[in-house]
DNA sequence: GAGATGGTGTAACTTATGTTACAGCTGTTG
DNA sequence: CAACAGCTGTAACATAAGTTACACCATCTC
């Protein structure tokens, strides 16, 4: 869903983009070169974000990183100095209180970027949140410095970190509403199925606890409902395994 | 709060600032010269957030208005052609669900601007929030068609909405973060604080329905919840008010 | 194979919050 | 003043969610 949504608002910028018509085989070339020289950074996949002078800078000063599932790739109170593109993979944003209670906020997936973390980019301040990778991905680090004079120079920047803000701040406002409006079932409900989306497979690997944890809840509550689901045929349940019927 | 922390990011703004020492004196000028030609907007309280230029093309383009307390703002589903610039008064952020329950999102004041309502600049798409006046309040409206060009024009104009994306995102993580982790009773307390801070007198003319409203509960639980902190010594109740003792 | 560790299922109970119902009070309007 | 609408207080009950406790498995380690 994020990922169709992210198409649809490439396309709707292609549209208007005020290059000529052959601005995407020089595009293309551009890129392909740099990708002849840097075997390392491949942008293939963002190649239709970027205008060609910026693609350019960003395999000049960013550098590919690959981060396993189960790392943590910010934490709170942690100083960012990198903006971090995602090319593959997907990561989990988490919020924690102080008895170390703590709920999921959202998901960020391909052709995003963390916009919780820009904000730490311009104005120097600290992570509010902690990001976990949640299956193995690739990233580009772009050193925090060019953030400002990029969104002055390319419209497609200003339009990328815009879009990602909007998109995180719509994120924000669904996870405020599910906790407002919804029961635990439901949220329950729309947290399993968000993940099917988002790894795109339909058998989970994944405790209660596990579960229970990012829906800021307890293993035995979150067991009951799921058994609850279970009898209704929503899902089959196996040990470390959440099999949902779509 | 709200206040203090943005005169704070001021004078870090302030200190950091690329001109020269004279820039204020200019500043000062320039913007004295407008407000004698355009005797209805007055720029003062914010002059020392934008570069003189920019400050002259606000008062070029923008428009002043004044809003009545209770007045609609913003609702949900419109689109939003102007950019709100608050100078004077105060603005609450409210959700709403399809069945037409409500909760208070966070307060926009003084020298800020509804980073909600951004997005629809940029992107034309459409509120996902309504904004009501909660006092009287004078705003200046700028043409959403200048927000783009002026990001890459105006170092001051960056400064400005990534502040106010910034802030935005910290009062929906606050409202996330209440509705997680808190108790009722503790989102009352923070509720009824909030607004002493806001409107800036302990005396608050609210009902007990408004209270409830506000924080997506019944009229019942609010009313059990706050005759509790009287009898703790916390409040004073009364028709139509309720009096707390900082 | 014995013991340890962690995952799941379930019962019994507690607590926070929501709901329904009603009484009394205040201020307004005709 | 009578009728009414809106605000507040309170009791009795309903429900969702959290807590405690324990049994049963599966897997791993020694």
């Amino acid at each position: 869903m994020e990922l169709s949504n992210f198409k649809l608002q490439f396309f709707k910028f292609d549209l208007s983009f005020p290059f000529g018509g052959d601005f995407y085989f020089y595009q293309k070339k551009h890129v392909n070169e740099l990708i002849s020289n840097l075997p390392k950074m491949n942008l293939d996949s963002i190649k239709h974000f970027f205008e060609a002078n910026l693609l350019n800078e960003i395999a000049k000063v960013g550098t590919t990183r690959k981060v396993e599932a189960g790392d943590i790739l910010i934490d709170f109170g942690e100083q960012i100095k990198f903006i971090p593109l995602i090319l593959e993979g997907a990561i989990k944003v988490v919020r924690e209180d102080d008895n170390g209670d703590e709920l999921l906020l959202y998901h960020v997936d391909f052709g995003n970027t963390c916009a919780m973390t820009l904000n730490c980019c311009m104005e120097s301040t600290q992570s509010e949140i902690r990001a976990i990778c949640e299956a193995d991905t690739t990233l580009i680090m772009i050193p925090a410095e060019y953030m400002d004079p990029w969104l002055a120079e390319y419209k497609t920047w200003r339009v990328f970190i815009f879009e990602n803000y909007h998109n995180r701040m719509a994120e924000l406002l669904k996870a405020v509403d599910s906790l407002t409006f919804l029961n635990l079932d439901e949220r329950l409900e729309r947290y399993l199925l968000d993940k099917v989306n988002y790894l795109k497979k339909n058998t989970l690997r994944i405790t209660h606890l596990e579960v229970a944890t990012d829906l800021n809840s307890s293993r035995v509550v979150i067991s009951r409902l799921l058994k609850k689901m279970e009898r209704n045929g929503k899902l089959t349940l196996g040990r470390n395994t959440i099999q949902i019927h779509s």
